[in-house]
DNA sequence: CAAATATACATCAGATTCTTATGTATTGGA
DNA sequence: TCCAATACATAAGAATCTGATGTATATTTG
């Protein structure tokens, strides 16, 4: 299942997606155990129709910058001869993945009052 | 009339604000045909319960970026001997701040499943 | 009435994080 | 055999925020 509505030829503006790709991933990862940096990329396109296009030079520094705080633990995996590099929540992250969301949703209802925004999807 | 929800302590993370900021400027300035920048940071607190709290070294250089951008026009007035600067929206202020609110709406519903879903994909 | 706080503008060094390449290498398809 | 896709990574430059500092007037409070 992939999201849907009216609206396919919007790419959301680059700032709009700042501060909300830590997130993404950590949700991401929440629901599928583990994931790959090119997979994580292939699965926000595809589900977002195309809106929400992670470029590989925020991502992968992102994945980092998780794994170093802890929040995150890798297994590198060969495919063939290609390296794959799995990511998963650490039990920091499992914590770190609730309370970014609940944030973020919290986020969104301040933001739908103050721009008086009513939105279709229930 | 301001927003309330049963979170009280919440402030966002610095992040999650980034890339919203012009949007809550233009809202608010469409609102309020012209509004200065400390009222500006005051009106936004107040209507968050203070969770979103505007700092000075983020909004001028956004009132100046957008002034600049032919946005927004000004006005100086004084107040006794204490200058106020009002901001109002040009006609292309206006149709931007159309535009950045129809698109946050949209991305707040893409976020929103994506946020929410469950993938169990084979 | 003196001191602290609030109002009101502004700038800037440093930090963070994204964009846009560039680089390396393997794999699959036309 | 190429070209596109897969898969990682880094890095210069750009954009933007944080937190401090600066200046000045107005108001509140002890």
């Amino acid at each position: 299942m992939r999201y849907d509505n009216t609206i396919y030829d919007m790419i959301y503006s680059s700032e709009l997606i700042k501060g909300t790709l830590k997130t993404i991933i950590l949700k991401l990862l929440k629901d599928n155990k583990r994931m790959y940096g090119y997979e994580i990329t292939q699965r926000v396109k595809e589900l977002t129709n195309d809106r929400i296009q992670l470029t590989e030079g925020a991502l992968y520094p992102s994945l980092h910058a998780l794994e170093a705080d802890g929040v995150l633990t890798t297994e590198t995996e060969y495919i063939g001869k290609r390296v794959r590099k799995y990511y998963s929540l650490s039990p920091k992250g499992k914590s770190l993945t609730k309370e970014k969301i609940s944030e973020f949703a919290d986020f969104m209802n301040t933001m739908k009052f103050l721009l008086d925004i009513k939105t279709d999807i229930a």
